[in-house]
DNA sequence: TCAGCAAGTGACTGAGCACTCACTAACTGA
DNA sequence: TCAGTTAGTGAGTGCTCAGTCACTTGCTGA
C-alpha cells in the first residue's frame, strides 16, 4: 500500500536525505533517483516538492544556515573568556562538519562555484557570518588584553576560518581519515599561543638574551 | 585547409586548453567538446590522443605537479633565513594559483574528491609534498631559534597550509575578488609574528607585569 | 613520387539525468 | 459518504556528454 504523508514531512525528509546523501556521494553525483530511494519514493514525486533540483538545494542550504546559527549561538554562551568563546564556536563548527561531511562538500563543489549562484550566495554569507562572530570575538579578546596588538580582530579571524577550511580540505581528501574536532582542537591551541599578547619589548628582550 | 601537428605537440596543446578552462567553467563542467573548440579540434580528435577523459585529467595534475615543484625549488633558492624561504615558497605558490585558477577548482571539484581517484591520489600527493618542504624549512627555522619551541615544525606546516588553503577558498569564493598574493603575503607576515620564538618565562613576565 | 602511417572528421550510440504529464488513490472536511 | 484536494506513480522526453567507428587526408621517408 502506497504510504502518504504530508508535504512538510515529505520536504523534511527529503532534505535530510540529500543532506546525508551530498556528504555520501558528493554535490554532483547526487540524482534525484538516488535521493527519491533514500526517502523511499520514485523519483518524480521529489519534484512534487519542489520544483527545480535548485529549489531542493536552496532548502539545504537553508538547513546548514539554521544549524550553523544554532551551534554558534551556542558556542558563545557561558562566561568564558572571548579566547575560550572563539575556541568554542570553532570546536562547535569542527564538529559539526564531522556530523555533516555534506557541509565541505557542498563548499567545495562545482554545485556552488559555478553552477548555483544562490546557493554560492547562501554559503559566502555563511563564511560572512563565521568570520564576523570570531572577529568580534577576537575584538573583544584584543581589548581584553588577550590579544597581540599588531593583529586586526579582522585578520586574526582570517587565520582562524584558515585553520578551519584548510583541516576541513585535509580531512575531506584524506578520506576523512582523523578525528576533525581534535586535531582542529589541538591545531587552535597553538595558533592562539601564537595571538596571545606580547607587547614589542619582550621581543626586544629575547633579541638582546 | 585542415592543419596537422604532431602528437606530442597536440597533447600539449589540449592540457593548456583543459588547464585554462577548468580555471573558466570548472572542471565539472568541462566538456571534451569545449576542450576541442579551443583547441581547433573537433571533439573526438580529443580521444585520439587521450584514450578516457581521465587520461587528460591525469596529464592534467602531472602537468600542475611538474610546474608547482619547480616553483618550489626556486623559492627555496636563495641565501635567505628558513622563514624567509617559507615565506618565499608560500607566496609563489599563491602566485602561481593566481596565474592558474584551475589548481583550486580541481582541489575543490567532486572530479578530484569522488570521481577520479587518480586525481584525487596525486593532488594528495602534492599537498603533502607541499606540507613536507614547509614542515622541513620550519624545522631549519626552529632550529635556528626563529620559531616557537612549544610548535612542532608539522604543526607550523599544517597552520600555514591552512592559510594558504583558506585563502584559496575566500579568493575562489568571493570570485577572485583580491589579489591573492599580496593578502597572502601580509596574512602570512602576522602568523609567522606568532610563531616567532617566546619562551614560556616571557609570557609569565607578561602575566605578571 | 607514392605507400604507409597517423592526425583528424562526421555521424553515431548509449548512458545519465532533470523534468513533464496524464493518471491514480489516499486523506479530509462538509 | 462522497467531492475535492493533493501525494504519489508509470511512462516518457529531451538534452548533455563520453566514447566509438569507418572513413579521409596531410605528412614523411625510402
Amino acid at each position: 500500500m502506497r504510504i502518504r504523508k504530508t508535504a512538510e514531512h515529505r520536504k523534511a525528509e527529503i532534505v535530510d536525505a540529500t543532506l546525508r546523501l551530498a556528504g555520501e556521494l558528493g554535490p554532483e553525483r547526487l540524482t534525484t533517483e538516488a535521493i527519491a530511494g533514500a526517502v523511499g519514493l520514485t523519483q518524480p514525486a521529489i519534484f512534487r516538492h519542489f520544483p527545480k533540483k535548485q529549489a531542493l538545494w536552496s532548502a539545504v542550504a537553508e538547513r546548514i544556515g539554521s544549524v550553523m546559527e544554532a551551534r554558534w549561538a551556542k558556542g558563545q554562551q557561558g562566561d568564558a573568556t572571548p579566547l575560550g568563546q572563539i575556541r568554542a564556536v570553532v570546536v562547535a563548527q569542527l564538529q559539526l562538519i564531522q556530523k555533516m561531511p555534506a557541509i565541505p562538500a557542498i563548499l567545495f563543489s562545482r554545485e556552488l562555484h559555478t553552477r548555483n549562484q544562490g546557493l554560492r550566495e547562501a554559503f559566502f554569507g555563511l563564511l560572512i557570518r563565521f568570520h564576523r562572530i570570531v572577529a568580534d570575538l577576537a575584538a573583544r579578546a584584543r581589548a581584553a588584553g588577550e590579544l597581540r596588538g599588531d593583529l586586526e580582530p579582522d585578520d586574526a579571524a582570517f587565520l582562524i576560518l584558515g585553520l578551519v577550511q584548510g583541516l576541513a580540505i585535509r580531512w575531506s581528501i584524506s578520506g576523512r581519515s582523523f578525528d576533525l574536532a581534535e586535531e582542529g582542537s589541538r591545531l587552535l591551541d597553538l595558533q592562539l599561543r601564537g595571538f596571545a599578547d606580547r607587547p614589542v619589548r619582550v621581543r626586544r628582550e629575547e633579541a638582546m638574551s
